[in-house]
RNA sequence: CGGGGCGUAGCGCAGCUGGUAGCGCGCAGCGUUCGGGACGCUGAGGUCGGAGGUUCAAGUCCUCUCGCCCCGACCA
């Protein structure tokens, strides 16, 4: 490709508006170009990268035994009705009507239409295992894209779906996909952790999310360096008891012995969980905590140990709803309950949902229900009853690792691939089932396995950068190679550009010519902002020895190589350079 | 959906207490330059996001509206 032709243009200045270091790196690059909140154009550089990416997914695939196939991205509603899931996506899926008055959705994904696919193909189980995707554009009314392409509203995914006869079927799918995800990022260069992650409320049992650790990242990650310990912040857990191991050993008669009597104390003006822990002079480990919630409409009590924060991804996967939010004082008021002194000790009947914390330690400080008063010394379940009692704790950094006793650390993440073991939950809505050997029929037991393309390439800018510009590894550099003559008008430099332009081609090498009459500035300050992996500069000085100037965008220095033959030399120097990124990362 | 910010030339921005729009980059032409964003001269490009209002007069003041960004909520 020569430069002067290429449709887009470098930038000095990014867009106000891009904030994250991606946005700016690719909109200057001239590799993207927005056009409304989360939706992008790819210009042709940008194009060609996430044709490599693509064809880097599809490769995996392919080895896994994947088969490619194309669904459509018109999808009746009544699929998502028969699910259930058009009310689980809510607003985030976009829908319209046709010209009879039909409802249909644009697939935000596509467990739907293929499982309603494969029940009408799939009736043995000797048709299983069965590992089917697509690449292909998904479209979520997001409440809030952001971030460049880190968020979007319409994006380019893999989603791979497998159905197996069994929940052993299924780990071994899961398995192989997740040892495909991990090929795929090293082949990218990308650094990706594999953690465990939050299924949503109508997921299935396990899931696991490969992140990318970089500040512009929107997840939280909570991680324990000694045991290798890594979660999303929604599924993470983390040690609650204050005085592990003495707590632990003690006997639950013990532990009765030591429960003093339920006293009621003045705590006047004390509200907030800090003062009441003050002003009795305790930690706030040893009070109590109220959070209420309407989960689906209903009111609920949270009760929580003092120190702690509820996690509302895992309060809501308790509680199986879709739609949690916070109370209104007014709605804690009118449920009977006295603000800043609520108790689940005196007060009338509401569903309670307690933090497993609790019946970690005794003697605790709690509300009294009555304005200016807390009990001292309430013990579960002696002096009050909780309806469902499990983690709903927020791990925070500094806790304890709930595997080795480690610290917990946070990080920022992007999430560039998510898998999930579904199990049978769709297949039954749509009466996927299958033959055994039997003669039985049962659901299929399923997977998914989702890598948003353009998140990808965002990931790999993160990761790969300097203060000049990218720096794509040569797995999906838009080009391998960039030719930078200087001084066009001096004699011999634009026709020995021109034939080593040929003869890299010639030789199945991608090229980027600039064949540009600019100074050299902003020659090298483009190539360094496109990041093309291997640069070639020829001016009168090198031609006079005969030669051109290679250098790694990566590296500093620069070697010559002789004009005699340069082509198989560049290609050498490539095939070097892309083994060498192999053994690195196998 | 809550909080904050911003819409003026392709991009980055200036334009105060109202007086009819400017700078840098980029773009076009000519000339001089050519190893890390060179220089001179000439030139093209704007219904100041939109609608309504106040005023002799609105980029500037008021009202409404649309869009974009950030934080949070949300998020298979």
């Amino acid at each position: 490709m020569r430069f002067s032709k290429l449709f887009g243009k470098t930038l000095r200045q990014a867009p106000a508006e891009a904030e994250s270091i991606s946005h700016q790196l690719l909109v200057r690059a001239g590799m993207i170009a927005q056009e409304a909140a989360g939706i992008y154009s790819y210009l042709p550089l940008g194009w060609r990268v996430l044709r490599k990416i693509e064809n880097v997914i599809r490769d995996e695939m392919d080895k896994v035994g994947g088969q490619e196939l194309m669904l459509p991205v018109l999808q009746p509603f009544e699929l998502w009705q028969q699910s259930g899931r058009d009310i689980a996506f809510g607003k985030s899926l976009f829908t319209l009507t046709d010209r009879k008055d039909h409802m249909l959705a644009l697939g935000p994904t596509h467990e739907e239409v293929i499982t309603d696919l494969v029940h009408r193909y799939v009736q043995s189980y000797r048709e299983l295992p069965l590992l089917l995707y697509q690449i292909q554009t998904k479209l979520r009314d997001e409440p809030r894209p952001r971030g460049g392409l880190l968020r979007v509203r319409e994006f380019i995914m893999k989603d791979l779906y497998s159905f197996d006869a069994d929940e052993a079927g299924l780990d071994e799918s899961y398995r192989k996909m997740c040892q495909a995800y991990k090929n795929i990022y090293a082949r990218l260069g990308l650094p990706a952790l594999m953690i465990e992650a939050d299924s949503g409320a109508i997921g299935g049992k396990d899931s696991h999310e490969f992140m990318v650790i970089t500040e512009d990242g929107e997840d939280e990650v909570i991680h324990c360096s000694s045991c290798g310990y890594a979660a999303n912040v929604e599924k993470a857990q983390s040690a609650k008891s204050l005085v592990s191991i003495h707590r632990s050993s003690e006997s639950s008669q013990a532990k009765a012995k030591s429960m003093l009597p339920l006293e009621e104390i003045a705590t006047p003006g004390t509200k907030t969980i800090e003062e009441v822990a003050d002003f009795v002079g305790v930690p706030a480990s040893q009070t109590l905590k109220a959070v209420f919630y309407f989960a689906d409409g209903e009111f609920v009590f949270v009760i929580i140990r003092g120190d702690l924060e509820v996690n509302e991804t895992k309060l809501r996967n308790a509680l199986r709803c879709s739609d949690l939010r916070l109370a209104t004082e007014i709605e804690v008021i009118g449920a009977g309950i006295v603000a800043g002194f609520a108790s689940p000790i005196r007060m009338k009947r509401v569903k309670v949902v307690a933090d497993d914390s609790i019946t970690l330690g005794s003697n605790f400080i709690v509300g009294a229900n009555k304005p200016g008063y807390h009990f001292r010394n309430a013990n579960y379940p002696r002096d009050f009853q909780a309806d469902l009692i499990t983690d709903i704790a927020l791990a925070k950094p500094g806790d304890s690792c709930p595997k080795c006793q480690g610290k917990l650390a946070s990080a920022r993440g992007i999430e560039v691939g998510h898998v999930f073991k579904l199990g049978t939950f769709i297949s039954e809505k749509f009466e996927a089932s299958f033959l055994d050997n039997d003669g039985k029929s049962r659901p299929i037991t399923m997977g998914c396995y989702g890598i948003g393309l353009g998140r990808l390439l965002a990931a790999i800018v993160e990761k790969s950068h300097d203060a000049n510009g990218i720096i794509w590894p040569l797995s999906v550099a838009p080009y391998q190679v960039y030719i930078c003559p200087l001084s066009l008008d001096k004699p011999a430099v634009l026709p020995t550009a021109e034939e080593i332009y040929q003869a890299l081609q010639r030789e199945g090498i991608e090229v980027l010519f600039d064949d540009r009459d600019d100074s050299p500035g902003i020659k090298f300050n483009d190539a360094d902002l496109l990041g093309i992996p291997l640069r070639l500069t020829l001016s009168p000085r090198t031609l006079q020895s005969q030669s051109v100037e290679a250098k790694w965008r990566a590296e500093k220095k620069a070697r010559l190589l002789p004009l005699e033959n340069l082509a198989p030399q560049v290609k050498r120097l490539l095939n070097h350079e892309a083994s060498l990124n192999l053994e690195y990362h196998h």
